[in-house]
RNA sequence: GGCGGAGUAGCUCAGCGGUAGAGCAGCGGAAUCAUAAUCCGUAGGUCGGGGGUUCGAAUCCCUCCUCCGCUACCA
């Protein structure tokens, strides 16, 4: 028997300067469903987020609340930990910055640079801006303000720079030996077109504020936030001890998925840091797009705001996860209307797929006494449903693996529909009394097509998914794919079933 | 300014050389097992404008317009 293949999906390390949002949970979500797949289709899954607590903004925060940094980062970090619990995110590791593993991680890619003559002592001068904490050029500037407001100073700090403009050569001859490395490909197209644009070396260091990782020997500096913050990816496997089961096993990373904001730092500056490293870069970065909310921009000012408790809570968990997947192709831009939801819940949720549900397991507990029924001969009918259920996985699995999410829920629902379709076809209400073996056939044949969806749904909508096979009396151990097709685990009939309880209620509004 | 993407039915979009498609909304009908859910039928849109290639273009080429992303630059 082989080892299950490995798969290793991140989120971003969320910047504690901020409440978790519905950017947070979006992206969160994503790789939750996508590790739940990977581990229903028996992949040996590791899935880590955490919260980027380094900074000057914190440590600026940090006073202003009374508090040492260390103690405001725990507060505040805490926050996007009861996010995995609202929307029952399934990680496998939770990284903070500030922990000592990842302290270790940074110095050592540090100092391994430093030995391979990738980074070298210089001067950095601009126009600084506390508030964005970014260098802003002369020519950004608008009317002495940063582009974003900001107010900015004159600053000039010795700085610890990587020397990225001698990669452009190599990333560009690595993108082209991946030409999946970003999805979807038009920001794939972005990236290179920037690296081909010439690359100036990077600032790796500050000395203007000390809530920070000290650069090894030399602790007047802090190593700023991108070394600081992407190597999380690898502190969380334990390096630099590259030799140990976990790194080996799970880098390179399959999947970062991020916000299409810090896609240059993942597709340009992470690989170089780790080519540079000689360390293998991911294998992919997936760059999805941000919410408006009913048609506006998001933003703090105008007060629009999301927050995944709201959504949860109005709407229902299951609801808010499926919403957010199906609505918007993964990797677009996509707008949050009350309307839009409500009509998923209704149509998709409750109309398609719960009743469908509904109506076969009605039919089981009033004429097949609660059990599974035993099927006679199939029809011509039958096996085409059947075979449909049966293709489900491989399809889903295809969309999957290029992080299609709307594609994979888009794919279950055609199948819902085909159940549908066939129920009226059917009419086994109409069998009950001419030809009642005949439908114990066909609704034999519609629960176990209802155990194909259920399965997998489950990494799209757990709670409800888990629920309607509750409904069917699958065992726990029989749910994962390999019970999926006419090799797996087909409902045995005769099998007692608990009385049909709806899984997805329609909304009503107040 | 450069690079890239997009402009197709009311809305969201697919199609990417062979007589215009899906979902949603709308309209008409059937059914009654079910969460008043389901199923069937119904889309007459110059495929942004113009020009070209081709037996034939939404689909290739040129050009113009509009929108979006990335990037650069300016006194």
């Amino acid at each position: 028997m082989s080892a299950p293949e490995a798969f290793y999906v991140t989120t971003p390390i969320y910047y504690v300067n901020d409440s978790p949002h519905i950017g947070h949970a979006y992206t969160t979500l994503a790789c939750d469903a996508l590790a739940r797949f990977m581990r229903l289709d028996g992949r040996r899954v590791r899935f880590l987020t955490g919260t980027d607590e380094h900074g000057q903004k914190v440590e600026k925060a940090a006073r202003e609340a009374g508090l040492d940094p260390q103690r405001f980062t725990d507060q505040v970090s805490q926050r996007f930990r009861e996010l995995l619990a609202l929307m029952d995110f399934s990680a496998d590791d939770f990284i903070r910055t500030t922990e000592a593993r990842h302290k270790r991680a940074v110095q050592a890619l540090w100092r391994r640079l430093v030995e391979r003559g990738h980074i070298y002592l210089g001067k950095y001068a601009g126009w600084y801006s506390v508030r964005d904490e970014s260098y802003y050029t002369e020519s950004e500037l608008v009317d002495g303000r940063a582009p974003t407001g900001a107010p900015v100073e004159w600053v000039e700090e010795p700085s610890y720079f990587f020397r990225l403009s001698a990669w452009q050569q190599p990333l560009l001859e690595f993108y082209a030996r991946h030409p999946d490395f970003v999805l979807p490909p038009s920001r794939f197209n972005e990236v290179v077109s920037f690296v081909r644009g010439g690359l100036t070396d990077l600032s790796v260091s500050r000395t203007t504020f000390r809530w920070g990782i000290p650069v090894p020997d030399d602790p007047e500096h802090v190593i700023y936030v991108w070394l600081d913050a992407l190597t999380n990816y690898i502190s969380a496997l334990g390096y630099p001890d590259t030799e140990s089961e976990l790194f080996r096993t799970f880098w390179p990373a399959d999947l970062h998925v991020i916000g299409k904001d810090i896609l240059r730092f993942h597709a340009v500056y992470w690989p170089a840091f780790l080519l540079a490293a000689g360390v293998e870069p991911p294998r992919r970065v997936f760059a999805h797009g941000w919410w408006t909310n009913e048609g506006q921009k998001i933003s703090k000012s105008l007060g629009n705001v999301i927050d995944p408790h709201a959504l949860v809570g109005t709407y229902g968990l299951d609801q808010t996860r499926y919403f957010l997947l199906r609505e918007v192709p993964f990797g677009q831009d996509g707008d949050f209307r009350h309307e839009a939801m409500v009509r998923r819940i209704n149509h998709d949720l409750a109309n398609d797929y719960g009743n469908l549900a509904q109506r076969v397991l009605s039919m089981i507990a009033r004429n097949c006494e609660g059990r599974v029924p035993q099927p006679g001969p199939l029809a011509a009918a039958d096996e085409a449903l059947l075979a449909r259920a049966h293709a489900l996985l491989p399809a889903v699995r295809d969309a999957m693996a290029e992080q299609a999410l709307h594609r994979a829920l888009e794919l279950i629902w055609e199948l819902v529909g085909e159940a549908n379709r066939y129920v009226d076809a059917q009419a086994p209400w109409a069998l009950r009394k001419s030809d009642p073996g005949r439908m114990r056939t066909v609704l034999w044949v519609l629960a176990e097509t209802i155990r194909h969806i259920a399965l997998l749904s489950l990494p799209f909508v757990p709670g409800a998914a888990s629920r309607l096979l509750d409904q069917l009396a699958v065992a726990q151990e029989d749910r994962h794919f390999a019970a999926l097709g006419p090799a797996g685990r087909p409902l045995a009939p005769g099998t007692a079933l608990p009385a049909p309880r709806g899984v997805f209620p329609r909304w009503q509004e107040a």
